[in-house]
RNA sequence: GGUGCCAUAGCUCAGUUGGUAGAGCAACGGACUGAAAAUCCGUGUGUCCCUAGUUCGAUUCUUGGUGGCACCA
């Protein structure tokens, strides 16, 4: 029986957690999650991780992992979770089950990611300075003299992406460019990308909800104890930087929580578009789940007999 | 009921001395390799309230409606 990672992917919102419950279920399989900030302890209600009792019921690998001051990136990820696939989770069942939205690192593990060397914090920290005080165009002219391949590619008015190529080239001694092969790397075992998606209207509806919803459930209460981490990577996220805007008095608490919606929104449509790249994924509207069920059955059975 | 003001994009509003219109926000599309729920780029999507006039031509001027707001009754 050859191995078989399904990948159920979507927009947020869209109602990857509950098919995911039937799917691992009828898998035999636990959760490996891809939503980043999930990776954070005490983010639940902002991110609507499974709660504790629905991880009772189900494995889930993943959630809560980090603290909000830890450090992650993507390609720790691919790496946590090829080890856990082959040391753990394919020698229990054929098949393991990764669900979630966020794309790098849904794409670290499918198809790998360059071998680029971690970023030095004081690096990070002094190029940041420098963005501060001298500008873009002065980090800008710098990646121009050191990298002029990757230059000519990059997004100029990207400070993220001008600044993480000056501080590879500074660390590495050697242009970013030169690291970024982009080769997709070969993986042990089959992937099966399964999409849920709606109509936007639907999306958005319940998108909508949800925040309502987990206003209800303590999301300010959540956001006030990781006020003094605000400044922090991890609590840059959709639902705790709205409320840290409305704790600062800068904004109205209706509008805070009209603009949690509205970012909730807008990265369902970024999730969107990077979907759009590729032809390998199948895609279903989440209420149909016999039919997808029915499909992911036929394509294990399929690649049992052609393997 | 009377008088005045207003009606233009999803919203708030500009504007056209008469030649079918443009800002902000929203919305939509896109990019994406160790910060990615991040970051960045692009795009006006319109019965200019309706009707009848004047005019070569009306969103603009005039008549009559309709709706809203304010004041007076």
């Amino acid at each position: 029986m050859t191995n078989t990672l399904v990948v159920l992917l979507g927009p947020t919102g869209v109602g990857k957690t509950a098919l995911s419950f039937h799917l691992a279920r009828h898998l035999h399989t636990p959760i490996i999650s891809s939503d980043s900030r999930q990776f954070y302890r005490g983010l639940e209600i902002g991110t609507a991780a499974p709660t504790f009792e629905e991880q009772q019921q189900i494995k889930h690998h993943f959630i809560g992992i980090l603290d909000v001051t830890d450090y992650y990136n993507a390609a720790q990820f691919e790496t946590d979770v090829l080890s856990l696939l082959e040391t753990d989770i394919f020698k229990q069942a054929p098949t393991g089950l990764i669900v979630g939205g966020s794309m790098m690192y849904i794409d670290a593990v499918c198809k790998g990611i360059d071998d680029i060397p971690t970023v030095d914090e004081s690096i990070r920290q002094e190029l940041l300075e420098r963005l501060e005080k001298e500008g873009l165009d002065s980090l800008r002219m710098q990646l121009k003299i050191l990298d002029p391949e990757y230059y000519a590619e990059v997004d100029l008015k990207n400070h993220k992406r001008i600044l993480h190529g000056l501080e590879i080239c500074l660390m590495s001694g050697k242009p970013y460019s030169s690291f970024r092969t982009k080769k997709v790397k070969e993986r042990p075992f089959n992937i099966l990308k399964i999409g849920l998606n709606r109509p936007r209207e639907e999306l958005y509806e319940r998108i909508n909800l949800r925040v309502d919803e987990m206003i209800k459930q303590g999301l300010v209460e959540e956001a006030r104890k990781f006020y003094p981490y605000k400044h922090l990577n991890s609590l840059n996220t959709v639902g705790y930087k709205e409320l840290f805007q409305y704790f600062d008095g800068n904004w109205e608490y209706d509008f805070a929580v009209n603009m949690i919606k509205q970012d909730s929104r807008n990265y369902a449509r970024r999730q969107l578009s990077w979907f759009n790249r590729y032809d390998d994924i199948h895609w279903f509207h989440p209420d149909n789940e016999e039919e997808i069920f029915e499909f992911i059955d036929t394509s294990l059975y399929q690649f049992d007999i052609y393997l």
